[in-house]
DNA sequence: CGTGTTTATGGCAGTCAGTGCCATTAATGA
DNA sequence: TCATTAATGGCACTGACTGCCATAAACACG
């Protein structure tokens, strides 16, 4: 509904009427009326979270990613929608880097880990936030490919998804191999 | 208003009579009432985005921060309220957060002419978004070191400052140095 | 100086997001 | 079977924010 009319136009009222629900339990649930694509992106983050989660000490983090980063075709979409329609949208932004935000002590904990430092070390925590930044904008990239060509989502294969993950290695290679020193 | 009484309980119609101006005027020069703080958090944005626009080319970054980073004790009194206020009060994260990736095209203009990129390259584009964060994460933790000892804000000179800028330019130091690989 | 034109501001009415309170019903548990 | 808790809805209400119009100040230009 916001991708098709845009979120100003889109009252709660009718939200709460296609979910289903009263408006009054809408708002119990969803804060907000752009709080309501939070969902849709935490699919995505909590993917990449997994990623994180299942990294084989023995791996390097771009090769794990190339193995495990999978998102479903349908998700996937959702996703970038919501990405797409940040640009224009004030407050689905800021619901967009808040839940991204939210994500770091997850990326923290992995990380600090990998050092052998305690996850609220700051540079542990500086590394997290790097690690998020980079994902956000190649996030955002892929998103404006596939809002140029939607055929690109057709399928999780596709190559320009392809070249996100691996943009997305590369990065996440030099970013996690800097050695960490301590202040 | 918001750190004495709270956000909701700071209404716009108090804000813009303390202001001096109608509420009226109010909603034309801010969109939001949390929108209100943006001025003060971009005091100390555009400070850092000084200190990265005037980087010599023959310096290191770290180095350079070190002599240009400087923000008046006033300011960032009022700056690191605004990031303790945020903790609590989302609405206040979320501009910040917004404030900060604003910001990010400037640092992605400085590292992209440094790297000999193009300030759109994704690879710069990442690099700029990890600094952002790497200030974001440090002022924050200079915002709770100033939350738990206000007096260490006294002065620019404080210790807690100095070491705040010291961490500072070590992360930045290793994010700036790192090779850009093409990919 | 006089006059037409932006530009900044306020007043007012209206919409709608979001909350507090209470009632109802469904699930759970002893 | 009954008591308790959790989930939902209805309703009234606050307050953020907008659209529209009026006013006045700043400005441009003859």
């Amino acid at each position: 509904m916001f991708r098709r009319h845009g979120v100003a136009e889109t009252t709660g009222e009718q939200i709460a009427h296609a979910a289903g629900v009263s408006e009054r339990t809408l708002w119990r649930l969803f804060r907000s009326k752009e709080a309501c694509v939070e969902p849709l992106v935490s699919v995505s983050l909590d993917a990449f979270t997994e990623v994180l989660r299942s990294w084989p000490t023995s791996v390097e983090l771009g090769e794990h990613l190339r193995a495990a980063y999978v998102v479903s075709p349908e998700d996937l979409r959702a996703v970038l929608a919501v990405v797409r329609m940040s640009r224009d949208e004030p407050g689905i932004r800021a619901t967009w880097l808040v839940l991204h935000e939210r994500a770091e002590p997850v990326f923290a904990a992995v990380l600090g880990e990998r050092l052998g430092l305690p996850p609220d070390d700051p540079t542990v925590r500086v590394r997290a936030a790097a690690v998020n930044a980079a994902l956000r904008v190649l996030t955002d990239d892929l998103a404006w490919a596939a809002g140029a060509d939607p055929s690109v989502l057709e399928d999780t294969a596709a190559p320009v998804f392809d070249s996100h993950r691996e943009r997305l290695a590369e990065e996440l290679r030099a970013l996690t191999e800097l050695p960490a020193r301590r202040l």
